[in-house]
DNA sequence: CTGTTATGAATGAACG
DNA sequence: CGTTCATTCATAACAG
């Protein structure tokens, strides 16, 4: 379909800053609210979004800017993958096996990760009430408690095995000797 | 050369939504001593370093100042990055200028061109002795003789970014309320 | 001190 | 899903 038309321009300064410069658009650039909403949906505990809740929060974001259900979709998935790998990676930092340092560093410790919050909510398995984060007055709704269970967590959503199986790299002989300085 | 202590403002970036302009502050400045490392790595064919790789190369590079981990990763990100990007300049330089792309879908996007196969270094026969970190698999039955010696095998990467989310409880008249109904 | 360049960092999009 | 690519943003470094 040609819902896109003019296509999406708009960029929101999202980075604060004069914003003036991203005048380009070829991307989706979320609005402050945007990602602060969805930030806070993560944070509720969704991880993934059905097509449903896309849906939804594409529409009710499309009240602060320009998105599409796909948008969506893809920023949960990298907000999580991300989430994991910075994880991952901050695992080591000062595993140094020669602890000599003729430098002399007057404030190493540097472990510092920007303040990287990851509260993970893992057993949080019925966001479905919690996404009501937004206090709303008690709302005349109220909230439709058949919603179903969203187990989407455990959704087989998974037509195709794959196995591809990652070669689980043979222990990796790191030689990684860097000394040819 | 630079060989600045290079100081660490850790400071949040995004998420400023309204007021808060995201000043960013501080970021990591390599010593000479370790771009030149990185660049051998580099030159010498590691194009894409698995985990395990990126933190023993951070480790050690932490011995000329300090690094982490995701230094090492983004630097190698970047300076693959950019070198296809420059490489496209000149081999396109400036076609047609017809950029009528069918724009993107939600999950379909046959405009799939990119097959990448541009990227492949061509002068890492020396690789150095002291550089043998790549575990090239053994299975190589008969027809793996050509193994692209360290292409894209490699697995696990990621960057980490944002960080923790401001509590910045003022949102004027959030309608979000996803009801699942 | 100011404009420009180089490059670290971030993240949307997409592949396998 | 985890990984990888491409583009953009921000800032240290540098030239004038």
């Amino acid at each position: 379909m040609d819902e896109y038309s003019s296509g999406f321009c708009i960029r929101a300064s999202r980075g604060g800053n004069g914003g003036g410069t991203g005048t380009k658009c070829g991307r989706w650039n979320p609005t402050s609210e945007q990602v602060k909403l969805l930030t806070e949906l993560f944070r509720s505990g969704l991880r993934t979004p059905s097509t449903d809740q896309i849906q939804k929060i594409s529409s009710q974001l499309s009240f602060y800017g320009k998105i599409e259900s796909k948008n969506v979709f893809y920023w949960f998935q990298n907000h999580k993958a991300r989430e994991r790998q910075k994880r991952r990676r901050v695992f080591h930092v000062d595993d140094e096996p020669n602890n000599h340092h003729p430098l002399q560093h007057p404030k190493l410790t540097p472990t510092k990760y920007y303040g990287d919050d990851i509260n993970d909510v893992v057993e949080q398995e019925r966001v479905i009430e919690t996404l009501q984060l937004f206090p709303l007055n008690n709302l005349s709704e109220a909230h439709s408690e058949r919603l179903r269970l969203f187990t989407d967590n455990c959704k087989e959503n998974g037509p195709f095995a794959y196995n591809l199986g990652p070669r689980e790299m043979d222990h990796p002989t790191l030689d990684l000797r860097l000394s040819f300085v």
